[in-house]
DNA sequence: ATATGAACATCATGTTCATTG
DNA sequence: CAATGAACATGATGTTCATAT
């Protein structure tokens, strides 16, 4: 189940932070997978974090698997020949739900991250 | 050399975290590796963090070396038999370097995380 | 029994490759 | 050749065991 939290209870990690966004984003409209991790790359790369494609795809799956997401297929446009698969939210309670659930863990990693800053550089 | 960082630039790992905590510890004086595992359980149990002691041996480890940290070994005085390994700060200026360094990484992190909360609940 | 580690197991993630339209 | 994803490789961490006092 719940592998968005390590045993120990440290920080968050990267697969839980991108469900997230994902979520967040396909709430506003239409994405598929390459798009979504062109814009992640591009909108965090100022701080230094640059997701890869196989990570995005990998959350996105488990955003099926969990019932939160589902997914269409469409010729693209522009391109002849190319098929993208867009995706959707399925269970808008559940997105709502984990989005509820992770904004508690993203405010418990803030506190052990500000913890530190006060403890180590006083 | 530098794995206090994964490749993408996402969280800094617990490794990292541990070592900052571990120098600033030694630095106020001796500890030994039980010791110090049992301050963290404690001093961070209350934000869900419960480090494990093979961690905070492979992170001692690992500031020795690099040269920050050495060690030496006393006879515990209640227990007749059990010999402790007592770290001590090796080299200052490497320590209070990675320190440095382990502060921007913590504040990259910390907007990492911030971005998220405005991102995502506005 | 306590402290230290090694050794082993598992998961999280990155890198590279294959497929398909 | 862009998009998807599998397959493989590596890394980070947890669990269990061994050893010495």
């Amino acid at each position: 189940m719940s592998n968005d939290r390590k045993k120990s209870g440290f920080l968050i990690n990267q697969r839980a932070f991108l469900k997230l966004y994902l979520i967040s984003n396909i709430e506003n409209g239409r994405w598929y997978g390459m798009q979504l991790t062109d814009k992640l790359k591009d909108e965090f790369k100022h701080l230094g974090y640059i997701p890869k494609h196989p990570e995005v795809y990998r959350a996105l799956k488990e955003l099926m698997d969990e019932g939160i997401l589902k997914r269409g297929t469409l010729k693209k446009e522009d391109s002849h020949f190319q098929e993208i698969t867009l995706y959707y939210i399925r269970d808008l309670e559940k997105a709502l739900e984990y989005k509820k659930k992770m904004k508690l863990e993203l405010e418990r990693c803030e506190q052990l991250l500000k913890k530190a800053l006060l403890d180590i550089y006083p």
